[in-house]
DNA sequence: CTCGTTATGCACCGATGAGTGCACTTTAGC
DNA sequence: GCTAAAGTGCACTCATCGGTGCATAACGAG
């Protein structure tokens, strides 16, 4: 890193990060097989023998590029859970919870994420608990227990377990995305964003809500 | 295949659907990249010359294995959706179909097809088309009729389109399924299978039943 | 200044896998 | 039975790619 270092790479310490999002820009526009090891190290700035250096081998590299987007992507969807409190326009709120929901759901590393999971789930069984862990099942809990304080509020009349009902407004969500942006290939308009989580949230009141 | 041919290959002709199998059974084992012509050829029992005088090249095999498993898919998705009637018990009628949906749906080829769809949808985008084209699409289409037909009898209210509607259940039955199903890795029994139609028809009636 | 750590560049190995060439055998149709 | 098409087996090419070795350069700490 001869001079000055005029752009990134300050110290030795985000090597490190360097790797991980190069190799993510790389795995997400090639899959896991296709990336070459060059072309990370190429993408990072970095020598070949520093990724070994820092990630032993490929499969390794993979599954920490896993785990800090799993890290990304949970901040951004609690944060939409977040939006969802007791008081307010309910139609309005979980429109919006939705809309920002279903816009993380559809972001470009989000959908990438899915991709390279699926495509190594039956080698790497163990990356989905990676993901489960650090993301979805977070953000699930996290749901549901919003939504069972608005059932405690008297706003919502969850038929039984809570868990379900933020499951299935979960899946109308993300159920509708995926066929609408061709599993991530098409970037779905703000406009039909809105429409996807308003529909959605209007479903899953008829079912569950208490007033109307 | 010498003598009396004692176990498959009578003709010419099934030597295509011999390495059709071969090749699902392969590819859905190993996936697209990890794959080989060699394993291919022996898993079809026939040479590996005899794949490319059929196939031309290893993409082009992975397309039309797509393709057949699409149709093959189709068939079964359409019997279910038949189930649906304009009279009987509304609610077990709509978990049956759904109970069958989701059998479709976790059958060990359908989460094959969907995961190698996932893992090659970025260098081959066609593949999506072809799996729309003749399969999702028309089970769509064909449980919207139905809905459309419940509808008109009065048995339904459907807020607006009736597509929406249908692709609303065919989220609730998806997305929860996906996530147990551990995106086609994990089998689920029976029971449960029949516990998520149940409470997606449960939800699906709540918000769209006229009956109650 | 010096020493140990870390990074670099480049050549290299070994394995794997798509696709081909060729000589040979089997089968279908006349 | 004869011929042309289709299938077989095997060796082979060519390219790619994960991973390593080595000699050298930059850097941080004492």
């Amino acid at each position: 890193m001869g001079a000055a270092r005029p752009d990134g790479a300050r110290g030795r310490i985000d090597k490190r990060q360097a790797i991980l999002d190069g190799a993510f820009t790389i795995f997400a526009r090639d899959g896991y097989h296709t990336a070459g090891m060059d072309a990370i190290a190429a993408e990072a700035k970095v020598a070949k023998h520093t990724l070994y250096n820092h990630f032993g081998d490929k499969e390794n590299l993979f599954r920490e590029v896993v785990a800090a987007l799993s890290d990304q992507a949970l901040a951004r969807n609690l944060a939409a859970v977040e939006q969802l409190r007791e008081q307010g326009d309910l139609a309005a709120m979980l429109t919006e919870t939705g809309r920002c929901l279903a816009e993380c759901y559809c972001d470009e590393r989000s959908s990438a994420l899915r991709r390279l999971l699926h495509s190594e789930i039956t080698t790497m069984p163990d990356l989905l608990d990676i993901v489960r862990d650090r993301a979805s099942d977070r953000v699930n809990d996290a749901l549901a227990a919003r939504l069972a304080r608005l059932a405690l509020a008297g706003r919502l009349d969850l038929g039984g377990d809570p868990a379900i009902a933020a499951e299935q407004f979960g899946a109308l969500l993300t159920g509708s995305l995926e066929a609408r942006s061709r599993l991530g290939t098409r970037k779905i308009p703000q406009a039909e964003l809105r429409a996807v989580a308003g529909q959605a949230a209007a479903t899953f009141l008829r079912a569950f809500g208490t007033e109307s």
